[in-house]
DNA sequence: GCCAACGTTGGC
DNA sequence: GCCAACGTTGGC
């Protein structure tokens, strides 16, 4: 069976030279079981905003540490690392719809305090996972096969903190009031799809957040 | 540590 | 292709 972990990212530096092209996972790729996947060509939007999450708290998952948070980010090598380790169909759908230059939030989940902590860019869109054929990843996949990978992942580059951190509880304040009378975030995947660890954002979600670093803490 | 929500698996 | 059981996510 395979992990089904939540998506996390490891402490490797992107540039590593050896990706197979990126263009592949793009492209045609098999139907894989049941999962359902979204696809950009029947109709759904198409997004350029997301937001990603990973753990900046130490956690243990076979014996291995899976933290990784913004300042582990910021400490790569140009300060670019990949998002590998994503195990789902819709967050891996996805990260192979995300288009270099894009920005995307850098999510801190399962912590003391979970929240928005920066912005990030796409630097290389996806490629193979290279993580789900080592056995001794976390995120290995005894089901993918190299000549047809499952798994991608893209590349992300640290461009800066928000000017305060933007807490989820914040968030779902916000979530709520729109909700209930209309607003931007009334539909926003982080509460409507609370589990995904890769989602999109429209425009309007994206520019409403950003605008929370300028106010005053709800 | 609990547990609700929900994606995935697998029997039928 | 349905759907109950199972396992994981992730906030609290």
């Amino acid at each position: 069976m395979p992990p089904k972990t939540r998506a996390r990212v490891s402490k490797r530096a992107a540039d590593s030279g050896k990706d197979d092209d990126g263009k592949t996972a793009v492209g045609k790729r098999k139907k894989t079981g049941k999962a359902k996947e979204s696809s950009v060509s029947a109709g759904s939007p198409e997004y350029c905003h997301w937001l990603m999450k990973s753990e900046p708290e130490s956690r243990f998952e076979n014996g291995i540490d899976v933290k990784f948070g913004i300042e582990d980010l910021k400490a790569l090598p140009n300060q670019t690392g990949c998002w590998d380790g994503v195990r789902n169909y819709q967050a891996r759908n996805f990260m192979r719809q995300m288009k270099v230059g894009q920005l995307a939030f850098f999510y801190h989940s399962n912590c003391k305090e979970p929240g928005i902590a920066g912005v990030m860019k796409i630097v290389k869109e996806a490629y193979v996972d290279h993580t789900q054929f080592d056995k001794k990843d976390v995120h290995f996949d005894a089901n993918s096969k190299p000549d047809n990978p499952k798994w991608s992942m893209v590349d992300v580059q640290y461009q800066r903190m928000t000017k305060r951190f933007l807490p989820l509880s914040e968030l779902k304040k916000y979530h709520l009031q729109h909700r209930a009378a209309g607003g931007p975030l009334k539909d926003m995947a982080l509460f409507t799809r609370a589990r995904l660890s890769v989602q999109p954002l429209t425009t309007e979600e994206f520019d409403f957040v950003l605008s929370l670093e300028d106010k005053e803490p709800l």
